[in-house]
RNA sequence: GCCCAGGUGGCGGAAUUGGUAGACGCGCAGGUUUCAGGUACCUGUGGCCGCAAGGCUGUGGAAGUUCGAGUCUUCUCCUGGGCACCA
């Protein structure tokens, strides 16, 4: 009797033995070393305080990558970091009067050690938070040269503030017309900012997107639509009587074959002419306020009410030189998309039907559906999107919709007033931040010499420390003295940008500075070369497009400014599931964690304290809000790292959601002590050179032992963890079963101590602290590690099978099965099969019309009679 | 509204990509061990009929292709996610 498995010694024993070894540490660029790289990336964390199941999962996966490639004999590159500037520090200042520094050290320093409790196989060498001066300094570097070669600007825009947090917000942060992150209605402010000119970008990043075939579909889809490249036509339409210095307004359209179905122009309430219109109407100055009063999440809620007004204007048609038409301000047309105006269609427009049915505009089908009658085609309440043959519109009579398209922006572009252009969805990002705790934007504002970059020999600009939390507002812009600097152009007096980087810029290249982590630029060439695409990048699903997008864009800019050599950052994505986790209500409706609830077992269940009545709500991911979190500190404390990590490895696919339940923990922990137990009777069996014959439950343990080296080895390649676990349930049962077996059997005892060595190479990249104690019990002299041992081979002869069971089937329904050797003739299988006890009674009087043999899998008798 | 995923036992899920549906785990039932057990081990476990042999039925629903469909085709219902006055 062995006593069960320490792992609270011996998790930590193997951490230190794996840290003194250097076994995970890789070189910058190491020339000597020959082996192809592999670079593995988790998603690095926000260090909030404590690490949570979502990352427990997130570093799990990653890990076993990483391991996995380490023993199949790549040069493994894994990282760990902080994503640590943001909001929460500044709240918790402002809440609890911490410094931000503080409170972001204090937590890395707590949630380090948490992540190194789980023996994860990280070159801490290469840690690195994003908020140290020695990365953002390398950041505003980026930045500057950027700014020479083009691809960030300052400048006025329409932005999206949001009034609780006091900031700017990227068009990705605002979500239903709300912030990211306060849910507070955003509102649209006119700003002076800087941008990265990620929509000069777009057509690359749309069309290298199907380059990217090792990320999921919808993730390459979502980017596609956040994109949106639309194809149409930029039309001008001159208005009857200049309006000031307006004369003619532009309209984009993707339907300029639908142009003789014209009834009204609408303008965006933000348009320039619907100002002019205002500076001299009161009543469009009054709807153009009141559209502004209703707002972006107003207008959210209110999505269909269409509203309008009628400013009197009037505009020609390009192919109608005879006819006008009425300029509507409609609250539904975007300024931010096309040029902030439309030609209203409504046959063929669903809005613009809706708007005139409302105001009573005209209704003109151009479009002729396939099959209808042209005198009697009418549109009604539902507008006509799809294909037809244009009718109504004079020279374009009798084409179809993309004849027609093609075919009007020729005859626009002919008159000189249209073109065809592309359009797309993606704005420029809006970067600059009026917060405290992010990277300084590293340029001087001077009265005389406008905007001056921070020469790159004073940075980093360093936050300062000594700022003041108790007003509302931006700390930097309300320093006594850290805005206060001299010019570096003309040595007048100056002022620093105040503004911080919006954090995403933070996460937008941490990926390449880990190959160098302490160059003194942002990004050593050669190591860049040398790791550069992430392999594998392991990740939340929320990032399909802001983060990605963002790093995409960034790895463009750097490689037009030298810094790396390649234009994706991301060769490889997998996006995983939530942890999810049952909620529960006390009487009172208040919300119960896990731990304070008893469950019965006919599902349901009562407080632990008291025993008072518990409602077991859904399940859902783990969220502070209804306390359905399982802290990951407890469960390692409880049950050890590779219980954890085997238990949210086996539960389920991991892109998938997963659901933690305190006895899918336990049952992992019984097959951690179960294996534990098997190797260990294992590893008393006397060594002894290999056989020379092996007897039949040896041979059948062997076949097993091989066998699963191959299915481990490409249920792991595949990410599908989950059956990998599946099959090392079934080599331990083989290895249970061999102990039962008659021990003076030929080899058994050499066959028994290859299966355990393969069982502890095989958990290796999910349970490393359990394949490190089987592997040393097993091997107690040899001084190896598993973390530096080559993954197994399988050995072809003993993958082949002696015998395959073939079904046997008439008229497709199995009927019986008999076991042949493998590839026999299909004579001899058919004969085999239609004497089959089963088989040999139901044909019995009827007439075989047909047999079919699949080679070593089926015979089916198709019959008559 | 548009675009993605996904519907398989009581539950999580397997299924060599058209060839024995339900691997493996959880749960449950019966048993063995134990002073005891939130222990360990063994056996069983889709549904219906049957003592059994075996039969019927079964992968959201309907139709189709095929000797054979969880897998392919068409339609349809449901669930989850993303986007959305995008012209």
């Amino acid at each position: 009797m062995t006593a069960d498995y320490d792992f609270a010694s011996a998790e930590p024993h193997w951490q230190r033995i794996w840290d003194e070894r250097g076994c995970f540490a890789v070189a910058d660029d190491d020339p000597g070393d020959t082996r192809t790289k592999y670079y593995v990336l988790e998603m690095f964390p926000y260090p909030s305080g404590k690490i949570h199941m979502g990352h427990v999962r997130n570093y799990t996966l990653g890990d076993v990558v990483a391991r996995l490639r380490r023993a199949q004999g790549h040069a493994v590159l894994h990282p760990m970091g902080w994503d640590a500037f943001g909001l929460p520090a500044e709240n918790a200042a402002r809440e609890r009067g911490v410094h931000p520094a503080d409170w972001t050290w204090g937590n890395i320093a707590h949630m380090r050690a948490e992540l190194k409790r789980m023996g994860l196989s990280i070159d801490w060498s290469r840690e690195f938070a994003t908020c140290d001066p020695a990365y953002y300094g390398q950041q505003q570097r980026l930045f500057l040269d950027f700014l020479r070669a083009g691809f960030a600007e300052r400048r006025d825009a329409w932005v999206n503030w949001d009034p609780v947090d006091g900031t700017v917000l990227a068009n990705e942060q605002v979500i239903d017309g709300r912030g990211w992150r306060s849910g507070a209605p955003v509102e649209k402010k006119k700003l002076s900012q800087w941008f990265l000119r990620i929509t000069d970008e777009a057509p690359a990043l749309l069309a290298a997107l199907d380059g990217l075939d090792r990320w999921p579909a919808r993730v390459r889809q979502m980017q596609a639509n956040w994109i949106g490249r639309s194809e149409g036509a930029e039309i001008e339409f001159p208005l009857d009587q200049p309006e000031g210095a307006i004369t003619a307004v532009e309209v984009y359209s993707t339907r300029p074959d639908t142009l003789f179905g014209m009834s009204f122009l609408a303008i965006s309430p933000e348009h320039p002419l619907a100002a002019a219109v205002a500076a001299r109407d009161p009543a469009t100055a009054a709807f153009i306020a009141e559209c502004r009063r209703l707002g972006t999440s107003e207008a959210a809620i209110e999505a269909a009410e269409k509203r309008g007004h009628d400013t009197g204007l009037r505009v020609r048609h390009p192919f109608l030189p005879d006819a006008s038409f009425p300029v509507w301000i409609a609250n539904f047309v975007l300024m931010e998309y096309g040029t902030g105006a439309v030609f209203g269609c409504p046959a063929h427009d669903q809005r613009d039907l809706d708007f005139v049915r409302r105001y009573g505009l005209p209704v003109v089908p151009v479009v002729l559906p396939p099959g209808a009658d042209a005198a009697r085609f009418a549109i009604d309440d539902v507008a006509y999107t799809g294909p037809g043959t244009i009718f109504h519109s004079d020279f374009l009579d009798g084409l179809d919709v993309d004849a027609a398209k093609r075919a009007a922006i020729a005859a626009l572009e002919a008159r000189g007033s249209g073109r065809g252009v592309v359009n797309w969805r993606l704005r420029d990002w809006g970067v600059s931040r009026q917060r405290y705790w992010g990277c300084p934007i590293p340029v001087i504002h001077c009265a005389a010499c406008g905007i001056v970059p921070v020469p790159v020999a004073e940075l980093p600009v360093v936050l300062p420390h000594d700022v003041d939390f108790s007003r509302p507002g931006n700390p930097l812009d309300l320093h006594p003295s850290w805005p206060n600097v001299a010019c570096p152009s003309c040595g007048g007096p100056a002022r620093r940008e105040t503004d911080t980087f919006d954090t995403f810029v933070d996460s937008a290249w941490y990926f390449a500075r880990f190959a160098s982590p302490h160059a003194a630029e942002p990004v050593r060439r050669a190591a860049a070369d040398r790791w550069l695409p992430v392999d594998q990048y392991i990740g939340g699903i929320e990032h399909a497009i802001l983060h990605l997008l963002y790093s995409r864009f960034f790895t463009r800019a750097m490689r037009a400014t030298g810094h790396v050599g390649l234009d994706e950052p991301f060769a490889g994505l997998f996006t995983q599931g939530m942890v999810t986790h049952a909620s529960y209500r006390a009487a009172d409706g208040g919300w119960l964690y896990p731990e304070e609830v008893d469950l019965r077992a006919d599902g349901g269940a009562v407080e632990r304290a008291g025993g008072g009545a518990v409602t077991v709500g859904r399940v859902e991911a783990m969220s502070k809000s209804k306390r359905n979190t399982v802290d990951p500190g407890a469960i390692i404390a409880r049950y050890g790292a590779d219980t954890a990590r085997w238990f949210i490895l086996s539960d389920n696919p991991p892109e998938r959601d997963m659901e933690w339940t305190e006895t899918g923990v336990a049952g992992a922990w019984r097959f951690v002590r179960r294996l534990h137990r098997l190797v260990e009777a294992i590893a008393v069996l006397p060594a002894a050179p290999k056989p020379d014959r092996f007897g039949a439950a040896a041979t059948a343990l062997r076949r097993t032992t091989h066998r699963s080296i191959a299915a481990v080895s490409a249920a792991l390649d595949s990410f599908a963890f989950n059956v990998a676990v599946a099959r090392i349930h079934e080599f331990a049962s083989a290895l249970a079963d061999a102990e039962m077996a008659d021990a003076a059997e030929p080899g058994l005892a050499w066959a028994r101590r290859e299966a355990g060595a393969t069982v502890a190479l095989l958990i290796g990249p999910m349970m490393p602290h359990l394949a490190e104690t089987l592997h040393a019990a097993l091997n107690p002299s040899a001084g190896t590690l598993i973390a530096e041992l080559p993954w197994p081979e399988a050995d072809p002869e003993l993958l082949e099978q002696q015998s395959v069971t073939i079904a046997v089937q008439i008229m497709g329904r199995l009927r019986g099965t008999v076991a042949m050797p493998p590839d026999a003739p299909p004579e001899a299988v058919i004969a085999a099969a239609a004497s089959e006890d089963n088989v040999a009674r139901l044909l019995a009087g009827k007439r075989i019309v047909k047999r079919i043999h699949v080679p070593n899998r089926i015979v089916n008798f198709v019959v008559t009679g």
